[in-house]
DNA sequence: GGACACATGTAAACGGTTACATGATTGT
DNA sequence: ACAATCATGTAACCGTTTACATGTGTCC
């Protein structure tokens, strides 16, 4: 499990409430994690149970009320300790080629709709990708001032961008055989 | 999910135990789909009881009696069913990019070995999947015979040694940002 | 005798998803 | 009036992981 020390990274890099860190893995580390808002208030009261973060109720006249989270020493040693444990690789779970192997038993070209259809949703996630690049680090507008933390979400944001290209190519190869096989069923 | 269509492809491509399921889930299904041997007696006797697979006792001398699971046609209807719904994207969760951005609060430099390690790991498994398609596609042994199945399976695995490629090269890229910013600090 | 591959299971704990619930403010 | 955004939560369910449990045959 890492949704805890996914959350101390974010609220290292900036602290906030349960609701800005659900907006936030809906954007930048949706990239490398997803959770829902459910999930992390969930995870925000264990976590100030055991001491990692520290709340400050922050009352605003335009808006609800919200509870800002910031981490303490004992988060940073929790997460630093698990820095320092090997992790498993990650274990795909890829529905996508289930179906493909599975239309060997059904019509391969019914699948050619719902592969444009992702292929569709990665060309727009790498659009958005991106755009935060060029937003962020390589545009006119980003801060030249060298800075470790820039560099490593920088590097970050390059895998996706890297897995979202490498995805594309690969459902072109898979449109490819699919209109291959089609008419010949 | 989508564990019980794993299990109706892998049953169709080839009828088996859940032992020789689970060994599947291991190798050849493992590049896009894991599952322990728990899990996968369970759903076996979910799908059992749902008319979607049959069994069949077959006594063996030498090693301990197995069931061998075959699909029903009604399990193959299901299986058509899903393959006609559109699916949900992917949702990434890569535990190694939460630890690249938290590197930014502790020290970079202890992260190389980590991520090394990782390289060497994907690099077994690029390994393992080029000797998978040079055995069963590729190479001189394979059959020439064209097969919808077989080219099915060939672009998923296609799909699995693009991406180790692609992860090796990121990580390459992560080294580098790594040791750029180690011996700064 | 010990390790390993074959073969099947149960039970508890944990994590994630979905549905439900409330309420204020801002914009159309 | 209605939808969207901000803001926080509860409860039920489901799937996954981990630990435990048992037993045979083969190989060193």
């Amino acid at each position: 499990m890492a949704l805890e020390h996914a959350i101390l990274v974010s609220l290292l890099e900036k602290p906030g409430s349960g609701y800005e860190l659900a907006r936030r893995f809906d954007r930048s580390i949706g990239y490398f994690w997803t959770a829902t808002h459910q999930q992390i208030y969930r995870v925000l009261k264990r976590m100030e149970g055991d001491g990692w973060i520290d709340v400050r109720e922050m009352p605003q006249q335009t808006r609800p009320d919200k509870k800002e989270y910031s981490v303490t020493a004992l988060g940073r040693a929790a997460l630093s300790q698990w820095l320092h444990e090997p992790i498993e690789l990650e274990s795909v779970r890829h529905d996508l080629a289930v179906k493909i192997r599975g239309a060997a038993f059904d019509d391969p070209a019914a699948l050619i709709r719902e592969v444009e259809r992702h292929h569709q949703a990665h060309t727009d996630r790498l659009t958005h990708y991106l755009a935060g690049e060029w937003r962020d680090f390589t545009g006119p507008g980003a801060p030249g001032t060298p800075d470790a933390g820039r560099e490593l979400q920088h590097v970050v944001l390059r895998g996706g961008i890297a897995y979202e290209r490498m995805t594309l190519a690969w459902l072109d190869d898979v449109l490819v055989t699919l209109r291959r096989l089609g008419p010949a069923r």
